[in-house]
DNA sequence: TGCTGCCGAGTTGTGTACATCTTACGTGAA
DNA sequence: TTCACGTAAGATGTACACAACTCGGCAGCA
């Protein structure tokens, strides 16, 4: 075969990448709570693999903070504590701002069909929304987003950066501790103002809404912080 | 043994990072040349160990951009390419201005004193500095100003950058392309500036005049871009 | 009853043989 | 001479057996 793909047309780093995904999801979706212990050859069996692959893609997952393995004990879910975070959160909003200043990209128009297609799932939020499907919907905006900026570096730091702290909102919702009406309106409200900024081809205004609106998340959190 | 730890008294991660920030330095400093071949049979018989151990390492140093390994073709030094770390070089600036505001921390005496011992080395150079015992010098700078953040992601993230950027100087310099005098003229005056600062215990302007030089850097190694 | 020490189950870390893939080289025919 | 093709060498990727390590439970003793 000369493209160089495999029998499905994917090569070994879309397989490992696939991989690295699913897990992240599941953790990040509080599938696999904090705590949890993963059993290297469980999954490697689920994902039809060995232990070697599965080992390198925990090992990644060891890097962004999301598992950590000791010898002789297991490969633990991090625990999403906020005290821990809170420099991450940090950083998360002060990069975020970045977007718009660093090769900022104005979106086509199939771009502005999508955003529209996520306000609307957001409006359905408010009558038929729970806390993971609330993630859900954030995890698509966010990649949504985070085309509006070329310069990958900074794409790679912002998506380790809301994988890191994204926990800390689903931990809490979970636990009632958040209004959670209050939530979905405050966030098809940032929704729709990143729309019409969009209409006016204001990207650095973008970047800023969602700089104010995470930094205000934080701020809400910070009111149950443990 | 109670403590975890093995014959010499390092555990398993720290022979790990230890391969990884000697085959770092390697590359940074060139003596792995961009577009050489490494053998990870080679490496791992080197440093007492298999490939397995070392595939790890090698695979942390493909995440962050130094090497690249292709199936069936071999693990590869990646070319020090201006147009594709422009983007790195720009976020590096930026970041390196958040140093001053998120979590500062006023240094020792004992740091003074350090930076006081760079700034001597910083002054031999004019005398008997080559270009890679500068770069040399350079991060040992690096590692040093780096520990007047406390925010660790941050730290991670600028450490990644700076290691991707660094190899962009010093293969100009190698080829002569650089004004070497000068180069070493800037660099001790920016340590000096940064000395003043810290007595002055103004953090955030130490952050500044580190943007200001890596943003003056890079222009100058614009001038003879690739 | 409580404490101590040993043992075994289960996990991650390592070593190694094999599979898969790319590339260079040599060979033969046009 | 030149081009096409097969083949072998050598690289990374994978699978698996074994080593190293932790921890819970249980037996034995004071």
């Amino acid at each position: 075969m000369s493209d160089g793909t495999g029998d499905s047309g994917l090569t070994v780093k879309d397989r490992h990448a696939a991989m690295h995904a699913a897990l992240r999801q599941r953790i990040c979706l509080l599938d696999y709570p904090p705590g949890m212990q993963l059993s290297e050859i469980t999954l490697a069996n689920e994902f039809g693999t060995s232990r070697t692959p599965m080992r390198r893609v925990l090992a990644r997952l060891e890097e962004e903070g999301l598992v950590q393995s000791v010898h002789g004990v297991g490969t633990i879910v991090t625990d999403a504590n906020f005290t821990e975070l809170e420099q991450a959160y940090r950083l998360r909003v002060e990069l975020t701002a970045l977007t718009g200043l660093l090769d900022p990209v104005m979106p086509d128009t199939t771009f502005l069909a999508r955003l529209k297609n996520l306000i609307d799932r957001a409006g359905q939020m408010a009558v038929s929304g729970t806390p993971k499907s609330f993630t859900q919907l954030d995890m698509d905006v966010f990649q949504a987003l985070l085309e509006l900026t070329e310069n990958e570096p900074l794409r790679h730091v912002l998506e380790r950066l809301y994988y890191q702290t994204k926990r800390l909102w689903l931990v809490r919702a979970i636990k009632a501790e958040l209004d959670l009406e209050e939530e979905y309106r405050i966030f098809l409200h940032e929704l729709e103002a990143i729309h019409i900024a969009l209409q006016s081809a204001d990207l650095a205004a973008v970047a800023q809404i969602q700089r104010a609106h995470i930094s205000m998340s934080f701020n809400r959190l910070l009111q149950h912080r443990d």
